[in-house]
RNA sequence: GGAGGGGUUCCCGAGAGGCCAAAGGGGGUGGACUGUAAAUCCACUGGCGCAGCCUUCGGAGGUUCGAAUCCUCCCCCCUCCA
């Protein structure tokens, strides 16, 4: 077992801000006093199970607890999920169905076992004591708590002040998050920078119920890949964690090299002291970036897939890229034809790359589409049915294998 | 409850009877340059086998040869007052 001060180290590692770092220091302790791990509480929204980096910087933190002997609670918030995180963002959240959410769940634990092991990880749904508390219990909790103390938030203050709208249920989210910890007896909760206040909250929520107040670790939001916006999937700025190898390393690579560091920082398991070396030989110009950023990428590949995997990955991107070559492996399409010639946009369209005829005709005007290798700019371009194989290339990194069925009737299928 | 201001294309935002598939910006896509970087530059950015036609300016009607623009009703948002 490795020693205290070592297990306070590895912990704070890339937390951005702890509530705090003595209290951890004697939970601890107190733990191992015990013989008792400490309950590591993260609490997961139900509408969104797909998991993708962004996700990972807190449940690799998870993990590290999990590694040291904790008990680590996935929380699913099936209740709160309901009333949505008040971001200041008026919507309305559809309640999602038992059934949903029951995929939903078990979509996350696909996901999350990943990362964390399924053995020692217990997952849990709030609505199992939420949707008891009733209107009483509700009624108690509410009281536990101030108008003016809710007004602290930084975001409820901004609206209350600007005249913006703070409806009455977004009081009650936080609230009810602070009773997650209590009806968990949380020792630690790990959350976003963002959920700072939640967070803190729950601290009062248990002491008002007579509980030792848990730790709060906050952790640093991942940017994108546009490096802009925080990683979320309806920015589409995202890696997700079931991605295919290639994918993931085609999208590790097209960041800003600015934005390489922060990943590394965020994302990699290597010591700051060589993540900052690294980052000197880049400088020095000893290290190419690109370079440096392939790392990285077959770091993570590595993480969710293997290390052979990243590997091809890397060696994949290199063909198609670099050396301009085919990719090893593209997706195959039959077009079914009764005709002898096909009008290119068809072909385009028919296989899904163009969303539209209009579309595929500027892209072709455009200069963006190369059959068998060479570059077609007539958009009215008929491509012959022959018997062979063909190379089409849309873009700048989308190919399709096309060969034509000529017959009649019957429609185009993927193949 | 009263008074006023608004809802325009993926987003922001101009347009105030025909020249409007609708300025400008953002985003996105394609191209050039590269390290499929970033930055930059150029082009494109509703649909349709496309010199033409069809559908789009909150919704439903109406006026007009012609409506995003004018009228009527309805829905939604905001500001001020109570």
């Amino acid at each position: 077992m490795v020693d205290i001060k070592e297990e306070m180290e590895l912990l704070r590692k890339g937390v951005e801000e702890m509530v705090s770092e003595e209290e951890l220091f004697e939970k601890l302790e107190k733990s191992r006093r015990k013989g008792r791990p400490l309950k590591v509480k993260a609490g997961f929204d139900p509408t969104a199970p797909d998991l993708h980096l962004g996700h990972t910087v807190l449940i690799q933190k998870l993990k590290q607890f999990q590694d040291l002997g904790h008990q680590v609670i996935f929380l699913i918030g099936d209740f709160t999920g309901l009333i949505g995180d008040p971001t200041g963002r008026t919507e309305t959240r559809r309640a999602l169905t038992p059934q949903e959410i029951q995929e939903n769940a078990s979509t996350y634990k696909e996901q999350v076992f990943k990362i964390l092991d399924p053995e020692k990880t217990v997952v849990a749904f709030n609505s199992e004591w939420l949707s008891a508390l009733g209107a009483e219990g509700m009624m108690e909790l509410a009281a536990k708590y101030t108008v003016a103390r809710m007004l602290e938030r930084d975001d409820f203050k901004h609206r209350f002040k600007e005249g913006i709208p703070v409806y009455i249920h977004e009081f009650l989210y936080p609230l009810l998050q602070g009773y997650d910890s209590v009806a968990l007896e949380a020792d630690v909760e790990l959350g976003g920078t963002d959920q700072r206040f939640n967070l803190l909250v729950a601290r009062d929520i248990q002491r008002e119920y007579g509980q030792e107040p848990q730790v709060v670790m906050m952790l640093p939001i991942l940017e994108g890949l546009d490096g802009v916006h925080k990683m979320s999937k309806s920015m589409g700025n995202y890696v997700g964690i079931t991605e295919p190898p290639s994918e993931m390393f085609g999208k590790l690579m097209s960041i800003s090299d600015e934005l390489m560091w922060r990943y590394y920082e965020l994302l990699s398991d290597l010591p700051p002291a060589e993540i900052r070396a690294r980052r000197e030989r880049v400088a020095k110009g000893e290290l190419h970036p690109k370079r440096a950023k392939m790392d990285l990428a077959k770091e993570i590949v590595a993480r969710f897939h293997d290390e052979e995997a990243a590997q091809n990955a890397e060696e994949e991107f290199e063909r198609v890229f670099k050396d301009r070559h085919l990719p090893s492996e593209m997706p195959e399409f039959t077009i079914v034809s009764e005709k002898e010639a096909v009008w290119l946009p068809r072909v385009l369209t028919a296989i899904r790359f163009a969303h539209s005829t209009s579309e595929a005709i500027r892209a072709i005007q455009q200069g963006g589409v190369r059959w068998d290798g060479k570059r077609i700019t007539d958009k009215d371009r008929e491509i012959p049915c022959d018997k062979g194989e063909h190379v089409l290339k849309y873009g700048k990194k989308r190919f399709a294998k096309i060969r034509f069925d000529v017959r009649k009737g019957g429609q185009n299928k993927e193949a």
